[in-house]
DNA sequence: TAATATCGTGCAAGCGGTTTCGTAAAAAGG
DNA sequence: CCTTTTTACGAAACCGCTTGCACGATATTA
C-alpha cells in the first residue's frame, strides 16, 4: 500500500505539499498539483482514514438512527429505502453509513454512545422524529450534530430536518376525497407522538373545516387483531361515513381486512400513506400517499454533509409528496352524474 | 478528553503499561493492572479509536451489504430485523456496523469499495446468497473476509454462512400439509438464483417423494400484477391441487389475492415463509415458516467478530425454523373424520 | 536598486495509540 | 550465595496524515 510519503518522494515534493493537494488547498501551483496528482494516480495511492481522522480528529462516518423498535415500525419497509438513499450521498462523499438499532431506547443508546466515544461519530441522522425522544437529549449532551427525517416536535427553528409537507399531504388527499364526492371523511391513527401522524391529522382538519365538513377521527394504537372493535363502534356512531384516510398503508390494510368481515352496505373508500408494498397487496390496491424515501434519504444526507459548511444555509428542506391513485377510493360524483 | 498517556501518568506507569491493559495482555500484574483500571475510571478514559486503527491497522467495522435493489427484495422488512441482530452484537463488541446498499452491483461495488480502500474495512456480513454474485469476486479480490447469510451457492466447505435449515424447513412444511390431509401440494416461487428458494424447494421435493405424491412447481418471476394468468393455467392444468408452498410470504400473499379473484369451488391452502408482516396482514392469516431474524442476524454477526479467532471453530451455523400456524391451511382430515 | 509584501513549499511536531526490544528485578537452579 | 532464566515493565520508534511556522523566491512598491 503506498502512503503519502511514497508520493511524495515520486513526485520531488513534500508530503505535506501531497496533503495539501489531498484537502484541496488553493496555495499550491497548478504545476505541483498536476504532478502530484500524476504520482498518486500512477501509485494508485489511497489515503489511509484512520491517519486521517486522527491528525483531524473527525471520522468521516455518518451514524444513523432507526427508532427503537416498536413492534411495527420495524417491520415498515420504508426505512430500507431511506437507507438506501442515504448510502447513495455517503458513499459519493467519501463518508461510512453506520447505523445504530435496538429494541430499546436503552440499547439504542448503547449503541450511540459506542459511536459517540472516542471521538468517532458526530454527525448524525434520525430516521424518526417522536416527542419528548431521549435520543434528542443524549446527543445534545454528546454534543454530536444531527438531522432529524421529520418534522422536530419542538424547536424547530434550530434544529435541522428534512421533511415532507405532511400537513399539505394531509390537506391534499382529504380535498381529493372531496373532490370525488365524499363529505364525510374519518381520519385514523395508531401514534400521534409519532409528529407525521399529529402533522397529517393536522392538514385533515384543515381541509375539513375548509370545506365546511364535520370531523371524525379514531385512534387505533391496539394491536393489529384488536382493531376490530373500536372501529366496529365508531362506525355504527358515524354510519354517515363514507370514506377513511390512515396515516400509515399498514394501518389502511389492516382496517380494510376488518372492514371486508363487516359487510357493509357500500365500499368504504380507503387512503393509505408512503405507497408501501402493503398499498399494492391491499384488495382493492389502496390509494396512497408517495413520499419518495429514497429522496428523502438522499435529501437528509446531503444536509447533514453540508451541515454548518455554509453558515446560512437553510435548516429545513420540504420534499415532495404525490397521491397515487389505485382502486379503493370510489368515486361517489360518477354515480351524480348519472 | 482524557489520552492513554494521561492515565499513564496518574497511575505511575508507562504508555506501554496502559496500552497492555487495555489490550488483556497477559503479562501485567493484577497490582499494576488494577491500579491502571482505577486511574482510566478515574479520568474517564475511552481509548481513541482512530488512534487505535492507525497503530494496528484494522478498522473495528463489520461491513454489512445489502442485496444490490431488486425491487420487491428491497421491500422485504426481514433485512431490518436482522440489522437489529447483527446491531447488538457487534455493538456489544465494540465494533461499529457500516452499511453498504445500492441500486445495482455497480452502485453497490462504489460503496464497498468506500469501505475497503483505505484499509478500512476487511470484515463484511452478506445479508443474502445468489448464484454467480459479482460481489462475493469483488471481496475475495479485496482480500476481505465475509460472512454469508444463507447457504452459499458454491465452496460452501471453505465459506462461512449462517443459515436455517432451508431443505429441512421445505420438507416440514411439506409433510405438515400433508398431514393435514392434502395429497396434491404445488410449490411456488419467484427467483431461483436466491439458494433459499432452491434449498426450499429442494425440501419440498424430497418430502414429496418420500410421501409418494405427485410433484407440482410453478415459477412467478413477473411482476406482482401479472401472476393471475401463469397461476390460472396452472391450476388448470392441475385442479387436483388442494394447497400451495410459497418461498416467501409476499408471494404467498400475492397468490391469495389471485385466488381470491377465481372463486376456486374450494379453499385453497397456503404456506407462506418468515412469518413476516405480510403473513398476518394476509386473509386468511397465512401460515408460515418463522425462520428468527433477529437471532439470524446475532448469529451471523458473532461468527464474523470470532472469525479466525480459533482455528478449526465450524464454518457454519444451523439456526432453527418453526411452522406458525394461521388460518390459510385447511385442514382435510376432519372432513374426513366426521 | 533596495526595502517590503506575497506566495509556494518544506520542516518538524504532533494526533493517540501499539509494539519491538532492552533491562532491572524477581524466581529458579546449582 | 552466585549464576541463569524468567518476568514485568519502560524507552522509543513507529502507524500515515495534518498543520503552524519558517524561509527562500518572486512580485510589488518607493
Amino acid at each position: 500500500m503506498a502512503t503519502l510519503k511514497d508520493v511524495a518522494k515520486l513526485a520531488q515534493v513534500s508530503p505535506a505539499t501531497v496533503s495539501r493537494v489531498l484537502n484541496k488547498n488553493s496555495v499550491i501551483t497548478a504545476k505541483t498539483r498536476h504532478r502530484v496528482e500524476k504520482a498518486m494516480k500512477q501509485l494508485n495511492y489511497v489515503p489511509n482514514t484512520n491517519a486521517r481522522n486522527l491528525a483531524t480528529s473527525n471520522a468521516r462516518t455518518i451514524g444513523v438512527i432507526l427508532p427503537a423498535s416498536q413492534q411495527m415500525v420495524y417491520s415498515n419497509p420504508f426505512f430500507v429505502e431511506l437507507l438506501r438513499g442515504i448510502n447513495h450521498v455517503t458513499s459519493d462523499n467519501d463518508l461510512l453509513t453506520a447505523v445504530a438499532t435496538g429494541e430499546s431506547v436503552t440499547d439504542l443508546v448503547r449503541s450511540i454512545t459506542m459511536m459517540t466515544a472516542q471521538n468517532k461519530i458526530e454527525k448524525f441522522i434520525l430516521l424518526y422524529s417522536q416527542k419528548n425522544d431521549p435520543i434528542l437529549d443524549f446527543l445534545a449532551q454528546s454534543n454530536a450534530k444531527y438531522v432529524l427525517l421529520g418534522k422536530p416536535a419542538k424547536d424547530s427553528w434550530n434544529v435541522c430536518y428534512v421533511d415532507n409537507d405532511n400537513i399539505l399531504a394531509g390537506s391534499d388527499v382529504t380535498s381529493y376525497l372531496v373532490k370525488k364526492g365524499h363529505r364525510h371523511i374519518g381520519f385514523l391513527y395508531d401514534d400521534f407522538s409519532q409528529v407525521v401522524q399529529g402533522d397529517r391529522y393536522l392538514g385533515y382538519q384543515r381541509a375539513v373545516i375548509q370545506e365546511g365538513l364535520n370531523e371524525y377521527h379514531l385512534g387505533l394504537n391496539e394491536p393489529a387483531d384488536a382493531i376490530g372493535p373500536p372501529l366496529r363502534a365508531f362506525l355504527k356512531q358515524h354510519p354517515q361515513i363514507t370514506a377513511m384516510i390512515a396515516t400509515d398503508d399498514l394501518l389502511a390494510l389492516q382496517v380494510q381486512r376488518q372492514l371486508a368481515q363487516l359487510h357493509l352496505p357500500q365500499a368504504m373508500s380507503l387512503v393509505g400513506f408512503n405507497n408501501s408494498i402493503f398499498a399494492k397487496v391491499a384488495q382493492p390496491q389502496l390509494t396512497s400517499v408517495e413520499v419518495f424515501p429514497v429522496a428523502l434519504g438522499e435529501a437528509v444526507a446531503k444536509m447533514i454533509v453540508n451541515l454548518s459548511q455554509q453558515q446560512n444555509a437553510p435548516n429545513n428542506m420540504i420534499t415532495p409528496h404525490q397521491i397515487i391513485e389505485r382502486d379503493s377510493v370510489v368515486d361517489l360524483t360518477i354515480g351524480e352524474a348519472n
